[in-house]
DNA sequence: CTTTGTGCAAATGATTTGCAGTGTC
DNA sequence: GACACTGCAAATCATTTGCACAAAG
């Protein structure tokens, strides 16, 4: 489950964060995409069918409240830009990806055996680890076929 | 044991691509700092007190062949820069990173955990998976002490 | 009304590219 | 000598920032 948009309401409330319609465009968005690892300059296409108006840095000021609030997950699939995937409320954003090398398309995966290995490295390395990002590269099943083919 | 200046050479008589002054000074940059992780303007800073009339455009398309050949593995930090490091010739390039979120200093630790996780992946997902990168981020211990001070 | 947020345009910073001259094979 | 490689400067492209105006609480 994703944040909702009373939620939104209330994490700005909270905070003292000024809810405008901006951003709940920009919420919508995702909620509209939950699929998607959406680029600012996706978010900015989808948006600005809603709101012609808006401009591309308030969408990058956007993601980047949004971010930091935990409402969203920043991602790098090493393509050149910044991707944005909505938080899921209830599991804590662990999840890894796929990436294809081929076709650039991304997919998902669960974790759990990842926390052994990183209670095992944190005590090794005396660091406090917040967090860890597990890619995998490699070519999804429909690239192999175009390829065998 | 990374690449020498001897298997450099022939790598690159193997291709038919030429080894100019530039490229093997690029390469004992490396070689002369094996333990850091090389941003394209650490590398150009390194290499312009051997050779002061040296690009920065020809430490990026030597940077990004050595990558291509496998000579060094290009990195992402998210600190919005490209880094780069020396391959081991033995170890096929399997080891991650700790990045502190502090003071940004990176710590490495070899894997072996990874590949069982690696294979119920592939088996699951479908993807023939050629690479992986797992990085951790947290807080370094100086810095915890630094911050419990 | 106060203060935060927005749109616009200009600035930034890493990386790339066009081109004429240079050095390796 | 041919052709790949270089240095330089200009171009790109994602992202950031300064500023005057607008809107939320």
């Amino acid at each position: 489950m994703s944040i909702t948009m009373a939620e939104l309401r209330q994490k700005f409330r909270d905070r003292q964060y000024k809810l405008t319609s901006q951003r709940q465009t920009i919420l919508q968005a995702f909620l509209d995409h939950p699929d998607r690892h959406l680029s600012a300059e996706d978010v900015y296409t989808i948006v600005r069918k809603q709101s012609p108006e808006i401009g591309l840095a308030t969408v990058y000021r956007t993601l980047e409240l949004f971010n930091e609030l935990d409402i969203v997950q920043r991602l790098d699939f090493g393509d050149g830009r910044q991707r944005y995937e909505i938080n899921e409320t209830s599991t804590p954003h662990h999840h890894h990806h796929l990436i294809c090398l081929s076709c650039g398309k991304v997919k998902e995966f669960g974790d759990d055996l990842l926390e052994t290995l990183e209670s095992a490295i944190a005590k090794r390395s005396k660091f406090a680890i917040v967090d860890h990002q597990l890619k995998f590269y490699g070519y999804c099943q429909e690239c192999q076929k175009r390829r065998e083919g």
